[in-house]
DNA sequence: CGTTGATTTGAGACGGTTCAACTGGAGTGG
DNA sequence: CCACTCCAGTTGAACCGTCTCAAATCAACG
């Protein structure tokens, strides 16, 4: 089903049948896009929006020299660019990481979609605001954390959104990023980011290969990030702890 | 003027007569809180939003350490804690930091204007999303500048934002931020701040003594923190210099 | 089996932090 | 009107986390 990871384990927002059913009949396409390929230029105007089905996708920004910071990443039951519906124009880009299963979903049926019902509007926005509070997580991870706290974080905050929505079992998921992605994610070089890895692995915290990634002491690695899952609004928060 | 400023200059959603109208009208009180003073605290409900009149605001995340990271700083004009009404509960911090006046409006008075006017429900969702460009323009700072890149890049941020709403000239804008609130935004020391608009200072580019802000080479801070307004959907950009 | 891209490792350089001390202005009370 | 305190700002010196550059290894794939 296109729409059943969308808002999956959120908390107020899950979406009901009717919902479901609506946003369905509003898609107009189903693509499957290959990985690392542009979906959406900074600047170009746009008319519609994807919802990741499958696959991994990401946001990012370039600096003069081209090297990218991500400023979001994207799992399966995301909508990437939702967000374009209001803004017309982006001001990053939108890209594949891996190959992904999109719905498209053309901005006047979202604006009917809108007119129609109040309700599904407020859980639409809500889902552009549950990015903006990741990009505020990943703020606090660029301005407190040092390498090993940012890797750590981010590996915690995956975990945690894959896991509501069934594709982590909470310890163990798949992950097709590269070294170099992780990097750009977390602000550091690529080669900096091998050594942290090898670090968390040494330490028996944590192990990432070939796109599996293993949380061995989840309660440390944590702590490590100073992740706390509130930020994602999920409905069963684990227990804290600080 | 309550909602003078709100949204004042920003393309394709400057609220007409009648919407300025509505939102005055959903204005519970009017309020005004001394300097450093948390309005809100990440993790209790949420019932209302406040309106920047006057001052200067800001919303912070805090490490376990109790040090701070801002993800956002709000000018007059700002809907400041809008996301409040779809999110319910904050998981991030807002005060102030000068003193403030304020616009106190209901979240159920929000969903009764966004129940009449589908049109006026996308705008508000647009002020929020401005939000969400403006930490991706931050995550780009933290993650991709050195230490001048980074002031000099909020300083361009925050002289674009006053001047859309005629708190700056373009040149020279009033601040009362220390140079600590300046390290908690920019993810260094408040030392190393200090250090680097000293080196402004002597370069020239900028000066920042007792609250006035002055860029003299306003091209060159732009260059130094790769500032391009874009991610602020002002109405007339001016011309990109890259 | 050669090419290509990702990962891994080492050594040196550098940006920014840390700790510590000093300056200067604003507010307060004697 | 001066002494005292407080806090933002300023400066120095040593230290360290991360970057840079360079090179080797490894895996995937045509």
């Amino acid at each position: 089903m296109v729409t059943d990871k969308l808002l999956k384990g959120r908390r107020d927002v899950v979406l009901d049948q009717k919902e479901r059913a609506a946003i369905e009949a509003a898609v107009s396409e189903i693509r499957s896009i290959p990985a690392r390929t542009v979906l959406i230029e900074a600047g170009t105007p746009v008319r519609q929006c994807a919802l990741l089905i499958d696959g991994a996708m990401c946001r990012y920004i370039d600096d003069r020299e081209g090297l990218r910071q991500l400023v979001a990443f994207h799992v399966p039951g995301d909508f990437v660019d939702l967000h374009s519906y209001a803004l017309k124009t982006l001001e990053h880009d939108v890209a594949t990481v891996t190959e992904a299963k999109v719905a498209i979903i053309p901005h006047d049926r979202i604006r009917a979609l809108s007119a129609d019902s109040p309700d599904l509007t407020r859980k639409l926005w809500f889902s552009t605001l549950l990015d903006a509070a990741m990009h505020r997580a990943w703020l606090f991870r660029l301005g407190r954390l040092d390498a090993m706290g940012r890797l750590a974080h981010f590996l915690c905050e995956t975990n945690a959104r894959l896991k509501a929505v069934g594709l982590s079992d909470g310890r163990r998921f798949q992950l097709d990023l590269t070294q170099n992605d992780l990097a750009e994610i977390c602000g550091v070089t690529s080669i900096h980011v091998n050594r942290i890895l090898r670090q968390l692995r040494e330490e028996g915290i944590c192990t990432y290969r070939s796109s599996l990634v293993e949380l061995l002491q989840p309660e440390l690695l944590a702590a490590r990030g100073q992740f706390d899952d509130a930020y994602l609004y999920l409905d069963e928060s684990p227990a804290r702890s600080d």
